[in-house]
DNA sequence: ATAGATGCAAAGGGTTTGCACTTGA
DNA sequence: TCAAGTGCAAACCCTTTGCATCTAT
């Protein structure tokens, strides 16, 4: 059996994300848990992630021009905002957009990912 | 004067990113621009293509998941699709999506990126 | 007891930078 | 001529791996 051991470093990455209201990078994990567990490696972290997603707990977040980030798996189908000030990644609730228009021919579409940018509220408050 | 020069290597590159129908990454650049200038290096690679995107000539073309790939700038505005097979990115015409739906309070968008994934042309008729 | 998990440090892979040399204008 | 551009190697950054140690079970 793959008998999952229930450690405290990851516990408290699982808490981390749990706590987390948007989708984490991995140094933004990591230094999180560190502040429970200072003695905390990143190695441990990288390796938690992708036990976690093998696990299927954890999804990655794919936005473009940057490395993935991390948030709870299992939710539906959903897109992210990015804001371009603070880059922080945040969820928008269900899929706001609509695909339309033909693919060239012998093109099959299995899924897709959309990208809103802009300013998030605390970002745009500051540049208004 | 900023004085650009016209050199063998970034000639060849402009090249390599004018010929080919889709966009590419700096190895793809690397390896077709070499055919020609077997001495390049590949740094010469990466700061051709930050200076061409200066100059606006360039465009980076994120997608989620993978570091930026490279296309001609000035195209108007439109989406890509990847083959989650061969890993290709190439480009859709036009805007296929609509983008509908509130953002959280405070939030404002100025823009977006959708990605297609699915099989290409070549690929699908392999898996058929 | 013991296999899975951890922390450290070294190794990787991709991108950038420092520097002496080359070359286009 | 002479600064922009080039090639090489070293430096960087982020992620992964090897290994001795630790710890849930």
């Amino acid at each position: 059996m793959s008998a999952e051991r229930n450690t405290r470093q990851r516990r408290t990455i699982r808490d981390v994300v749990e706590r987390a209201g948007r989708p984490l990078t991995t140094d933004e994990i990591f230094v999180s848990a560190q502040t429970s567990i200072p003695s905390l490696g990143k190695a441990t972290v990288y390796r938690s992630i992708r036990a976690l997603l093998d696990e299927g707990w954890l999804a990655a977040v794919d936005v473009p021009g940057r490395s993935a980030l991390y948030e709870r798996a299992g939710k539906e189908h959903h897109h992210h905002f990015q804001c371009s000030h603070c880059k922080r990644v945040y969820e928008l609730d269900g899929c706001a957009s609509e695909i339309r228009g033909e693919l060239p021919a012998g093109f099959v579409s299995t899924g897709h990912d959309v990208t809103i940018y802009g300013a998030c509220a605390g970002c745009s408050r500051l540049t208004r």
